[in-house]
DNA sequence: TACATTTGACCCCG
DNA sequence: CGGGGTCAAATGTA
C-alpha cells in the first residue's frame, strides 16, 4: 500500500509538473506576443495540455478519496463517471451457495474482491446492453431498482461458476444521465478461463487464445480498425481505485504506459459519442488478482449489425495485458 | 430437456 | 430499518 502511495505520488506529482511546464511554454508563448493564428492555435493547445494536467491531478486525488483505504490509485485518467458507488458492500465476495453459508458462518471475512467499472457505450437506439458480450458468458441472477437510478441494475454470474468454481459476478447499471452508457462493475475474478478461452476459440478461432478474451466475439473481422481505434481511445476511459499492489500496474494495461494513447478526456469524449464500434465491450482485462481495485472504463460500443470491430487494436494491447494469461491468473 | 431469465423474497450490512 | 446483493421458484426459450 505504501508502495502504491509512492506510485501514486509521484504520478501526481508527475502530472503537476508537466502541467507547470506546459504552462511555462503558454507564458513564453505569450511573452512572444504574436497574434498569428497559428500560435492562437498552439496557445489553445498548450492550455487544454495544462487542463488535462490538472484533470489528471484531480483523478488521482479523486480517487484518493474514494478509497478512503489509502491505498493507491493508478493515475491515468480523469475521470469521468465514476461509478456512483460499486457498492456499499464492496468487496463482499460474490457468493454461491457454498459462500453463502460461508458467510452465515463467518461474517467476519472479509475478502474483498476485485472489482473494476466499465463504462460501455452504446449507440443510441441501440437497445441492446452493453455488456453484452465481453468474452465470457455470463448468466442473469438478479434485477434490483437502485436507489437514484431510474433504471434497474442487472446482476450477472460467471456461467461457469459451479463448474470451476469462478466466483466472478458483474453489475450492469445504465445510467440515468446518457442512457446509452452502461456501467458495468466487474467483481471478482475469472477461473474459467480456460473455459472461456475454449469457448472462444470456437467462436473465434482466428483469434489467437490470448487474444480471445479481448475481441471475443465476433468472427468476422473489422473493417476499418483504424478508426475504430481511434473511436476507442477517444472513448475508452479506465480509470482504477483501490490499488493495493504495485503488481497491479503491470496487470492493467491501461497503466502509464498505454495512458497516453488510450485515454482521453472528458470534453472528447463528450464529443464523440458517435463513436461507433465494436460489437462488444470485449475489455474484459482485469482479472487482476489483487484485492480491492476498480478499474474504470469507458469504451464505444456498438452494435450495429456490422462487423465487429476493430478490435485489432484490443489484440495489441492484448499484447500488453499480461493478465490475459493464465500466469496472470496463477498470480495469486 | 436443459439452460437462461424473471422476479419476489430473503439476507446482510450500515 | 432501508438498501443492495443474492437466492431460487416460476417461467421462457431453443
Amino acid at each position: 500500500m505504501e508502495k502504491m502511495g509512492e506510485w501514486e505520488q509521484r504520478s501526481l506529482v508527475s502530472e503537476l509538473t508537466q502541467g507547470r511546464e506546459v504552462a511555462r511554454q503558454l507564458q513564453a508563448h505569450l511573452n512572444g506576443a504574436s497574434s498569428s493564428s497559428y500560435d492562437i492555435e498552439t496557445r489553445e493547445v498548450l492550455v487544454q495540455k495544462i487542463e488535462a494536467s490538472y484533470e489528471k491531478a484531480l483523478s488521482i486525488l479523486n480517487c484518493n478519496v474514494n478509497t478512503s483505504s489509502a491505498s493507491a490509485v493508478v493515475p491515468l485518467t480523469p475521470v469521468i463517471r465514476m461509478p456512483e458507488s460499486p457498492n456499499s458492500r464492496g468487496g463482499s465476495p460474490p457468493s454461491d451457495d457454498s459462500d453463502r453459508s460461508f458467510r452465515l458462518s463467518d461474517a467476519s471475512k472479509k475478502r474483498k474482491a476485485p472489482r473494476w467499472t466499465q463504462e460501455v457505450r452504446v449507440t443510441p437506439g441501440t437497445a441492446l446492453e452493453g455488456p453484452l458480450d465481453d468474452g465470457f458468458s455470463w448468466r442473469k441472477y438478479g434485477q434490483k431498482d437502485i436507489l437514484g437510478y431510474r433504471f434497474p441494475r442487472g446482476y450477472y454470474r460467471c456461467t461457469h461458476r459451479n463448474i470451476n468454481g469462478c466466483l466472478a459476478t458483474k453489475q450492469v447499471q445504465r445510467s440515468d444521465d446518457d442512457p446509452t452508457i452502461f456501467d458495468i462493475t466487474y467483481v471478482g475474478t475469472h477461473t474459467c478461463r480456460n473455459v472461456t478461452s475454449h469457448l472462444m476459440s470456437e467462436k473465434n478461432q482466428e483469434q489467437g487464445p490470448s487474444a480471445s478474451s479481448m475481441a471475443a466475439v465476433e468472427p468476422q473481422s473489422s473493417s476499418s480498425s483504424q478508426d475504430l481505434l481511434l473511436n476507442f481511445q477517444k472513448g475508452l476511459k479506465v480509470k482504477t481505485q483501490d490499488l493495493e499492489d504495485q503488481t497491479y500496474a503491470s496487470l492493467i494495461p491501461y497503466t502509464s504506459s498505454t495512458s497516453n494513447v488510450v485515454f482521453s478526456w472528458p470534453s472528447v469524449i463528450d464529443n464523440n459519442r458517435n463513436f461507433v464500434s465494436p460489437a462488444t465491450s470485449g475489455t474484459d482485462f482485469g482479472f487482476g488478482t489483487c484485492d480491492d481495485q476498480i478499474i474504470q472504463a469507458s469504451a464505444a460500443a456498438s452494435v450495429t449489425s456490422s462487423p465487429t470491430v476493430g478490435l485489432d487494436h484490443f489484440h495489441q494491447l492484448d499484447g500488453n495485458f499480461t493478465f490475459d494469461n493464465n500466469g496472470f491468473f496463477r498470480h495469486g
